[in-house]
DNA sequence: GATCGGCCTTGATTCAGATCAAGGACGCTG
DNA sequence: CAGCGTCCTTGATCTGAATCAAGGCCGATC
């Protein structure tokens, strides 16, 4: 699989001012929300468009991290790859959110994973030092960025204590709360599982096969009714007995 | 297990200032070593210095967060707790280190974690707001803070890697590679596992048995030889075969 | 509409690590 | 130095999730 940075000379890396939508979209992320008008236009010279298709690489773990980027339209995964070729994802990022914005800050500049399109994608590409240059001189800026990465921390946080004092089945359960359409009603909600099956399963780091049995027990407990991408839950309060 | 605050009108909580080798020290710090002289002077006057004896918990995850804190002497764990009383040591931080600056910025400003001392401890309080307020002005230090939120970023995903594609013995091998005393030398080194078992065991996500039987393991292979705390390495290369 | 290839489910089995249970090795205290 | 509590080790067993192995269910393609 090779990357962007291998291939950018075939991509269409073009200037991000030629394309207006992406321009308002931009501006209206809190990242960039703070920043003067005259700030953001010099920065957005140094912005570049791009699109990558559907299993691409955006970038490697470990590689020199110079850019972060921000997602218009598509999906990407953000994975861990072991030596063994099994893959965690850590994190599916949707349009309208930033990723990889922290790695600036970072010692010696790599990303700590890999980015990889699950839908074709159109993104843009913002240079890490221009970036950060024009925040130094904005406080306001730097506020978001700080309360941006402490989120960040505190959903890895989050994760981690899924992992370690959680269970498989309890993963699930979050994650579909996580999920839902709509504010449960009468102990009853649906939730969206809006991404193939193996996906939601490398998230919450368990085997395909593992999901689809614990979907199973759930249905034949009479807690959740599954079809396809859409469960309704009859009983939240059943789903988390804990909460 | 009652907390500090609870129990503050009977701690002993003194200004800072009365203390000049911890004030040193506090300067000395990176998250206040890029702070005016003057300004630090202002925020040492609502720093407050105060002790906790060993198995004191200083805050409870959930917590309202209204200040960080700087380790003087002494260890404090940060941990996640299940409902099942289940524990886990996300980490464990030593003197002249700072804990709980990213809670500032979280929403809602609640810890995440809860922090209890290992050891009879010195420490000193700082208040977020105040912080925050003197930051604001000095973008080198937002910058230091942005590294330091950062590199806790990364480690929670290294951590996170450690979890999910690794097993318990290659988080057990990687945490001995964090804890040698000198580089290895000819395939060989020395680490020093300096914290009870127990401790370890949590901070790896296993059971102390497991961790006994790790090392016993390791050292029936002859990969390793244990004498209570520290750990002789007679092969780093058999030890971490993958690196 | 037959064939193919992904993706998901189901069943049987295995395995890493947890749990349960029993000592052993200490450092303290009286 | 006897008695005790804490921490660690070892052994036996259990269990949640992975792995291995078949099918089943589409949707795409000719």
């Amino acid at each position: 699989m090779s990357t962007i940075n291998e291939l950018s000379g075939v991509l269409d890396l073009v200037p991000m001012d030629d394309c207006s939508a992406l321009y308002e979209s931009l501006t209206s992320h809190y990242l960039f929300a703070g920043l003067h008008a005259a700030d953001f236009e010099q920065l957005a010279k140094r912005i570049a468009a791009t699109s990558i298709e559907k299993g691409e690489v955006l970038f490697h773990r470990g590689d020199a991290a110079e850019h972060f980027y921000f997602l218009d339209t598509g999906l990407i995964e953000l994975n861990l790859i072991a030596p063994t070729g099994d893959k965690k994802i850590l994190e599916v990022v949707g349009p309208g959110r930033t990723f990889g914005e922290a790695v600036a800050f970072m010692r010696g500049h790599k990303y700590p994973v890999s980015a990889e399109a699950l839908e074709d994608s159109k993104l843009c590409r913002i240079p890490n030092h221009d970036y950060v240059e024009l925040i130094r001189s904005n406080s306001d800026a730097s506020m978001r960025l700080l309360a941006d990465i402490s989120r960040h921390l505190h959903d890895r946080v989050r994760e981690i204590e899924h992992l370690t004092i959680q269970n498989a089945r309890t993963r699930l359960t979050s994650y579909m709360m996580d999920h839902l359409v709509a504010p449960p009603v009468d102990d009853q909600a649906t939730a969206r599982l809006d991404l193939p099956r193996h996906v939601i399963a490398s998230r919450l780091s368990i085997k395909p096969e593992t999901l689809s049995r614990l979907l199973r027990n759930l249905t034949d407990e009479g807690i959740v009714s599954v079809d396809d991408r859409v469960v309704f839950i009859h009983s939240v309060s059943r789903l988390r007995p804990y909460d």
